[in-house]
DNA sequence: CGTCTTTGACCAGCGC
DNA sequence: GCGCTGGTCAAAGACG
């Protein structure tokens, strides 16, 4: 899983949910008052390099061979950069990109002993599509009162291939 | 006054 | 080793 459903969501999720609603659907085009299009596209990306897997890699692992973890990218198509899935985020860098005229924005959730991170880059080849990457899964409820934050979740969980 | 952003510095990995 | 690139830190400031 990509987020840490709660109850209720996980729930609707594991329901049969009406597959016939457009990925215009009016819960896209109002998250949390960010007009979105709709999710175009999601990949995990199975690992990532971590600074504190050196120790296990020194610890028996040939070199080359490193620890990683797991990450989760959505593509949506938004005319905003910030996505309110209901955590509360701290930004903690921003980074401009080769290759890419956005700068790429780093965000830490502020969930005290909550190691979950995100990036949100736009697309310089189409600035209308927003990456956000998640990486690490939240182990808390959400902390911010959304209106119906799970109830978009479980539609979003219709657009991703699992 | 507490919380979150901004922004340059710093650091680590990688290719040359 | 050196420079480039991407990821993080942290001080200062913005903002409610």
């Amino acid at each position: 899983m990509f987020f840490p459903l709660s109850a209720p969501a996980a729930a609707a999720a594991d329901q049969s949910l009406p597959l016939n609603m457009a990925p215009n659907s009016q819960v896209f085009n109002n998250f949390h008052g960010n007009s979105v299009d709709g999710v175009l596209s999601f990949k995990t990306e199975d690992f990532i390099k971590k600074p504190e897997d050196k120790e296990f890699v020194k610890s028996g692992q040939k070199l080359g061979k490193k620890i990683k973890k797991p990450r989760y990218a959505f593509q949506t198509r938004s005319q905003v950069d910030i996505l309110d899935d209901g955590y509360r985020w701290r930004k903690y860098g921003q980074k401009a990109i080769k290759n890419n005229k956005f700068p790429r924005s780093y965000y830490r959730c502020t969930h005290e002993g909550c190691n979950v991170k995100k990036q949100v880059q736009r697309l310089s080849k189409d600035e209308s599509v927003v990456v956000t990457t998640y990486e690490g899964m939240h182990a808390h409820p959400i902390q911010k009162p959304t209106d119906n934050f799970e109830h978009i979740l479980s539609q979003m969980q219709i657009y991703t291939p699992f």
